[in-house]
DNA sequence: CCGCCGGATGTCAGTTGCTGACATCACTAT
DNA sequence: ATAGTGATGTCAGCAACTGACATCCGGCGG
């Protein structure tokens, strides 16, 4: 057995998701947070650039895999066409952990600095999207836009996967996203 | 004329900018902008919620401008084409300031947390215009989905507007982010 | 003209997020 | 054995933000 208790990453991770479902962000310390996880104010910080990262821990992974989805699409495919599986791809991630997803989405719903570390994230996905088709050859501004659209869907997506009591198929919801935008946007 | 110098609010987002803009915004405490704005540093926690908000003053009026163009637009338009005129319109006003508008989106695009404040206000702002398209008719998903979908049209678009060298029309920039639009989601 | 009230500002003390510098201590390689 | 490494602990300190209370001018009723 090591010097210290094995994943302390992990415990921290836990510990802050419970306590700010307890009792709330911002009612909630780092100190606490520490105690709780068997360490100290100092060693949280050098796990997590702030107090709301620790929400964030899985998002590089999300990326990796949209990234990899999108490259991995054959060479033919339309931006959309490319994005969307990608997208899919993400969705079925999450709901495999649709716990852990629902409660982390409720502390976040609940708080808007969470709020505004959520959207910065979402907003760089959609960077490394539009890079990965600009790696593909598309060209800007078609990429970012692609991309930003892409997000879009999600977004919403998303949202209705979360609100919903009749809990449907998350990436069905993605599809159904993207086939509601051809729509809308060719009634423009 | 009045016990005090007139202005106080004005003040602080001037001295604010500048100060931002001249030694970065992490460099600057909010007691140094107080100073020059010859004013507390408690003063301005009490116009400003916090030290980034100053720089977003602005984002009440422009959310008006959004909605009341969106519930102007003619009974028959689509929502696409509801929302569009209102981003443009939106466009013009910012264009107006190009100076400031210069200034201040170069001070955010240098810091992280100042991005972060953007983005939850131009979330802010989609959700203002999908609830404009729900009291005219539209149902949801397709409501939020165009909300979105036409706030990163008006992200690509001002981004391009902010980056070329050629100081293309802001308001048509955001025309044609739509028509690509149209373009790629054609292509799914 | 007087005194009271209201609103914007100042003062002060306190909490908390976050950082830099340095110490500790098991484990590991030589 | 000894030195080095990496994760953690300890401590001091800054700056963002907040609550409580004081101040002070202007207006307004009497």
């Amino acid at each position: 057995m090591g010097r210290w208790e094995p994943d302390a990453r992990g415990r921290l991770e836990k510990a802050a998701l419970d306590l700010y479902g307890e009792n709330g962000f911002e009612n909630t310390t780092v100190a606490e947070i520490a105690e709780r996880a068997g360490l100290t104010e100092r060693t949280f910080f050098r796990h997590f650039a702030d107090k709301r990262e620790v929400l964030f821990a899985g998002a590089g992974a999300l990326q990796e895999l949209l990234v990899e989805t999108v490259m991995g699409a054959p060479n033919s495919t339309t931006p959309i066409a490319a994005i969307a599986p990608a997208l899919e791809a993400a969705a079925a991630r999450l709901q495999e952990r649709r716990e852990f997803s629902m409660q982390r989405q409720a502390v976040i719903a609940a708080n808007p600095e969470l709020q505004e570390r959520e959207l910065i994230k979402l907003a760089t996905l959609a960077t490394a999207l539009a890079d990965a088709l600009r790696r593909r050859g598309v060209k800007d501004p078609t990429a970012s836009l692609a991309a930003e659209v892409g997000i879009a869907a999600f977004k919403v997506a998303f949202e209705r996967w979360i609100k919903e009591t009749n809990r449907r198929d998350f990436p069905l919801l993605i599809r159904d996203s993207f086939n509601r935008l051809v729509a809308v946007t060719q009634g423009a």
